[in-house]
DNA sequence: AGCACGCCGACT
DNA sequence: GTCGGCGTGCTC
């Protein structure tokens, strides 16, 4: 008798075995479909993974199916293998990685959308309708002519056009229009030429297209402004040219926008863009277009590694070194990771793309598992700027900033250039202190001081979120003696503005670009080139273009200095390299200033005297000799419990059970207690899993999980793995 | 995770 | 006498 093994949307590490829906045949169903199903007292969404001959199970276990969702399974067979992949490597549930390769609409139940956007029509009613009939709602009528045009318009045109949709639910009650699908123009055609091509970035577009329809890794080493994203482009370009769909993943910035209009002015095709921008909607549609193989590029975020897409016939992971591209909660998994896995089961190629590789991908190019294509010369005439240490030793200091700097910029605005400043913390100052009993304002929640926000009159925690008025007076002493410690972005931009006032000062941060049309202000002022001072956190690090800029000014480099966690240079040199990357593009030489309280710092000189490329290799050396990541496995046991010793004593006891089947080469380290030991009200352990072998430290993990399983953790005592961790530990 | 069952304190 | 606290047990 067979059975339908269903992955659930629950916690439990298992799959889950039903019988058909009463009067089908198990065999007349395949892997991908939904089904409803009774579980415990209520009904779920499961997706089918596979038909089994056998179960573990009596008959008088097992449940009937209630009925089946798709006639067509929803991700091909290769994506299932991907997730089925995931949960194994992550040791996540598998109903809860399934879960996420779907949009919330699909999990609950809703039929999959026809291909197309929703949109609207007029009705044969409408279409006689006397002139001036609508003269008392104009908005009505704007619609009512928009659609006069007798096609069927989506509803995101509408909205541009300034209707919304209670103005289209009124019409719709009139029996004035309905709701309909409204096909894309799928043409997969290139629409415009690119630009013409240099000769790295042509041979690494022809090696890439050379591995069309196979699976290959390639590491696209460019430095910012060789025109990594042209060669994405001829790369997608031949993909497209085969019938195939292309998967674009970027990381979680504000950049969307852009990267959609460069995609779709270049192509003649279908570009489905997933983003947390989305409502649930949006998502849905745009799900079914790149399901149905409608969308011909489909870009997004992490998540968006799991869209189910037919034809995937490339994939690109741009910035491929970008920390967002790990989730770091729930279903830990690294989303360029699982693309290079995805691009192996659906024997595709896949291009990782960064002026500052991850160690991790270098490692795979310097072993020569992946295909290294390099871009060392700029666009244009752009050459790299260069890289200059002011000494802040017994200089005063404006803001934070010192006369050099200041001169600096201020040479550079007067001869019509621009200046970015890079301070990688918003807020006024990280701390607030008594000047006369030394009182500091600390997070109730967290080990965490509090930040100033002056211009909001608040205290606030950037770790839980929490907030409070910012105090008059010290609330253990009642002095008004209250004075601020350190520097943020609000402090360093009035420090500017006071120093600097000529010039218009643009500060970019989360705080101070809430909105996105926020954000676009300040990049549109920036665009028309006019000499202006950008100040901000690592926003402006991100992908952005600025041509006009000449000169960058890191204003605390020994911010970054003094991490503690092994990663902690490989980020510093990326972060540096990548602000350093945005001066001196349009033809003139730029120069970027590092302010810095130890000049003589070994990583530091070491930025200063070698490319990021040469550094690299280096870290990575030092990485084989301490068996850390890449060469190196890491796997994290996480214990997060209200009670401070809960998860200290779960993880000891952990440790005690793991010990005796302990593969050999494999460390424990821990229980420790995390960097920030307490956080949002949990207190938070490590137990560190270490080897030089993966599969050594993969059993070691899995058996962890097993065990943790088995022992049951006390009270509200929280666990969680995570292979492949990429937090500070 | 939900959602049950189950056995002990302050309320109409 | 009951409403409800959250301990622990199960979900094909």
């Amino acid at each position: 008798m067979s059975v339908l093994r269903l992955a659930l949307p629950t916690p439990l590490r298992r799959l889950f075995d039903y019988l058909p829906p009463e009067g089908l045949s198990a065999h007349s169903m395949r892997p991908g479909q939904r089904l409803r199903v009774p579980f415990g007292k209520r009904e779920m969404v499961g997706i089918l993974v596979e038909v089994s001959r056998e179960t573990q199970l009596s008959p008088a276990q097992l449940k009937h199916a209630i009925e089946v969702l798709d006639a067509e399974p929803l991700p091909n067979p290769a994506l299932i293998k991907l997730c089925l992949w995931a949960a194994d490597y992550y040791l996540h549930p598998t109903g809860e990685v399934i879960a996420s390769a779907f949009p919330s609409a699909l999990r609950r139940g809703t039929e999959l959308p026809e291909p197309g956007e929703s949109g609207w029509r007029l009705t044969s009613r409408a279409q006689g309708l006397p002139d001036g009939a609508l003269s008392r709602s104009p908005r009505q009528a704007q619609a009512i002519e928009l659609l006069g045009d007798g096609k069927a318009h989506t509803a995101r045109e509408l909205r541009d056009a300034g209707i919304k949709n209670d103005v289209m639910r009124r019409l719709t009650e009139r029996g004035w229009v309905v709701p309909c699908r409204v096909e894309s123009t799928p043409d997969a055609l290139a629409a415009t030429s690119g630009h013409e091509l240099n000769a790295a970035q042509s041979a690494a577009v022809m090696a890439i297209n050379d591995t069309l329809g196979e699976f290959h890794a390639h590491l696209l080493e460019g430095v910012t402004g060789s025109g990594k994203t042209e060669v994405y482009l001829g790369a997608i370009a031949a993909c497209l040219g085969r019938g195939q769909q292309a998967l674009v993943l970027i990381p979680e910035i504000g950049l969307t926008p852009q990267t959609l209009s460069r995609f779709e002015a270049r192509f003649k095709a279908t570009v489905c863009c997933f983003h947390s921008g989305l409502t649930d909607r949006q998502r849905l549609d745009s799900w079914a277009q790149a399901q149905c193989g409608a969308a011909a590029i489909v870009i997004g975020t992490r998540s968006a590694v799991f869209t189910a897409m037919p034809r995937l016939g490339l994939i690109v992971v741009d910035e491929e070194h970008d920390a967002s591209y790990k989730q770091q909660d729930g279903f830990r998994y690294s989303a360029r990771d699982v693309a290079v896995k995805r691009a192996q089961l659906e024997r595709c190629p896949v291009v990782l793309g960064s002026a500052t590789p991850s160690l991790e991908s270098l490692h795979n190019a310097v072993r020569q598992r992946y295909r290294h294509h390099r871009l060392e010369e700029r666009a244009g005439k752009a050459v790299l700027p260069e890289l200059q240490v002011i000494d802040l030793r017994r200089k005063p200091l404006y803001g934070g900033l010192s006369e050099p700097l200041l001169q600096r910029a201020r040479d550079t605005l007067s001869t019509g250039s621009q200046v970015l400043l890079f301070l990688n913390r918003r807020g006024y100052a990280p701390a607030l202190r008594c000047h006369d009993c030394g009182w500091i304002a600390n997070c109730s929640s967290c080990d965490a001081r509090l930040t100033v926000h002056r211009a909001r009159g608040q205290l606030r925690c950037h770790h839980c979120g929490a907030t409070e008025q910012l105090p008059r007076s010290c609330p253990d002493c009642h002095s008004d003696a209250l004075m601020t410690q350190g520097l943020g972005t609000e402090q360093a931009e009035d420090a500017i503005r006071a120093k600097l006032p000529e010039w218009r000062t643009l500060r970019v941060d989360s705080d101070s670009t809430r909105s996105r049309e926020a954000l676009d202000k300040i990049l549109h002022e920036v665009s028309s080139g006019e000499p202006c001072i950008l100040l901000g956190t690592q926003m402006l690090a991100k992908g952005h273009h600025f041509p006009g800029v000449s000169l960058v000014g890191i204003i605390d480099a020994d911010a970054m200095l003094f991490s503690g966690d092994f990663r902690g240079e490989e980020r510093m040199a990326q972060m540096l390299t990548q602000v350093a990357g945005r001066a001196g593009r349009a033809g003139q030489p730029g120069y970027v200033l590092l302010q810095s309280h130890h000049p003589d710092h070994p990583a530091l000189q070491a930025m200063l005297q070698t490319s990021y490329h040469r550094r690299a290799l280096d870290l990575l050396d030092e990485r084989g000799e301490r068996q850390l990541p890449p060469t190196g496995q890491l796997a994290l046991l996480r214990a997060d419990c209200s009670d401070a010793a809960a998860g200290e004593a779960f993880l000891t006891s952990l440790r005690a059970h793991l010990m005796p089947t302990l593969p050999a080469g494999v460390q424990l380290v821990g229980p420790l207690p995390a960097p920030m030991h307490r956080r949002a009200g949990k207190f938070r352990w490590h137990l560190l899993l270490q080897g030089g072998h993966r599969s050594a430290v993969r059993t070691a993990s899995a058996l962890a999980v097993s065990k943790a399983e088995s022992l049951r953790a006390p009270g509200d005592c929280k666990w969680s793995v995570d292979v492949d961790p990429t937090e500070p530990l």
